[in-house]
DNA sequence: CGCGAGTTTGACCCTCTTCAAAGTTTGTGG
DNA sequence: CCACAAACTTTGAAGAGGGTCAAACTCGCG
């Protein structure tokens, strides 16, 4: 029972239904900005491949940087070598050397450390159209684990391959910059809200960015979107116990806020939830890069 | 009184004291690699700035890369516009555009951010040798603000200029990179550690942390390190509040293995902290950068 | 149909926070 | 060089938020 989430068998939402009474009314400001639509260009003469244009990491770019044939071109190069993984298979192992990137083109990863009592930090979800190991690239040892979620679809780029890219189109060089930019700030991000937020806030907070996310490569909408995590994931992402995630997941359901049921999340009061979370719509929303280039 | 931390006066230094009892016999394993030594090369022929090479900067730098003449007239040039700053004087605000970098000559620094209900997460500090503010020159709003603690001097570098000096020498461009890189990492293991260490593993932690970083740039060594922070800048940084980090500060020293007290840190048993903080010393003290450049 | 993975809930307890107040150190002006 | 204020540190007491343990429940799947 109470599967619905209305409120009327359990009419104590604690904390968070008092804040919604207290707080979000008439507080629910005007969305100045929505987030960025996907903007794919109009398909140019020639030979690029069909379905790229389509693609999660082509869209993604294509919200910052405008792309032309010749960066089409070097993407759907990129997107050759097409690899599968399962569940529970590390993609990239920590400590191991010389890792070739990925760009995730269909499935759920998330990258995590794991300390020597045996805690494990989720540091990022990876969703279609990101990047992935690129720090690797740089230091001989990566410092980090990434696991598949769901079974996933990734490219494997090796280091030569993205620079000789680079080289030929240094716009989607930028672009690509800027995207592992923004990766840093949501770490930072993550950061602040496990240092100074509430628990509720926080988990409602990383659900919210997802969803941003998720909205750059069409796969979630100001309704929801289909989640593969399961509570365990939540926990270890926002540094909370798994028990203590359902009853944050609980008290945010009976607010009216927020459904986190059956793979799927399901904003049930957006707004508010926004509002709740403290969640910054810009901050995934930033304009292009600086650099001209 | 007590102020000495030898442990008579209060003697229940409790759970510290107990991971001490327990733990630390025994497992002190042998140093396999130092924290690798600040090698400043010796001084080529030429019209190299004189004290350039004994700069933070280039003691950092010149430990992922040799210097060669070319590396350390550009890093001399990049070191002309000296700025000073006061402290409580923001160098870099929350919101505003195309800022300069900054790096570091001399004092600390601290980038932060600030939530809506006045919660202040330090992100990191920067002492002298960082860079500063290198995301804001990506992005045109920089999302975090800069601080100095101590008064500081750093040298203002525009956009141009450092673009125009990667051009010329690309291995100092990989260096600095690769530096920047790193800090990111640091953000991902304060990340692990807010997230899921203890309160004292989390503190000792960031202050060994501290310490590798200082002794780069030939600031500190293994029996301590001067620390101009306060109580509150510890605890924003690691996500506690300032009453208890003072009182884990105080478990940590009458356990016999910190002392952080007026404006110095103090290692009292460096094994036995490292090892206590599950402090991992590989990971400042990588190799240099993968690629050859 | 039954197993395993994931979810949900209760009871208890511990870490860390908050509030309050007393010390201590540092900086500044006289 | 002293006096005073401001900033910082230290400690106590009380309580909230979140963890741990344990058990039941639900759901998808072979």
């Amino acid at each position: 029972m109470n599967r619905t989430g209305d409120g009327t068998f359990r009419v104590t939402a604690g904390r968070v239904a008092t804040w919604i009474a207290t707080n979000a009314l008439g507080k629910r400001d005007v969305w100045k900005g929505q987030i960025r639509q996907n903007r794919v260009p109009t398909p140019p003469a020639g030979k690029i491949y069909p379905l790229v244009q389509n693609s999660p990491f082509a869209r993604k770019i294509a919200s910052f940087v405008r792309l032309g044939a010749d960066e089409l071109q070097a993407v759907s190069e990129l997107y050759q070598r097409r690899r599968k993984f399962a569940p529970g298979l590390e993609l990239v192992h920590q400590g191991e050397i010389d890792q070739s990137a990925f760009i995730m083109a269909d499935g759920w990863a998330f990258s995590y450390k794991i300390l020597a009592d045996g805690e494990r930090q989720i540091v990022n979800f990876q969703i279609p159209g990101d990047f992935l190991g690129v720090r690797s690239m740089l230091f001989r040892n990566s410092d980090h684990n990434v696991e598949p979620i769901t079974p996933i679809e990734a490219s494997e780029v090796s280091k030569n391959e993205l620079f000789q890219t680079f080289a030929k189109t240094p716009r989607l060089a930028t672009a690509v910059l800027w995207a592992v930019s923004r990766d840093e700030a949501m770490v930072v991000e993550h950061l602040v809200g496990v240092g100074q937020r509430p628990a509720a806030e926080r988990t409602a907070h990383l659900l919210l960015e997802l969803n941003a996310r998720l909205r750059l490569v069409g796969l979630g909408d100001k309704t929801g979107f289909a989640c593969p995590l399961t509570q365990y994931h939540l926990a270890d992402a926002v540094g909370l116990s798994a028990v203590h995630v359902n009853r944050v997941l609980r008290e945010i359901r009976e607010a009216g806020l927020m459904t986190f049921q059956n793979g799927r999340v399901t904003f049930d009061d957006y707004e508010g939830l926004v509002d709740f979370a403290d969640f910054d719509r810009s901050y995934l929303d930033q304009d292009g890069p600086v650099s001209p280039y």
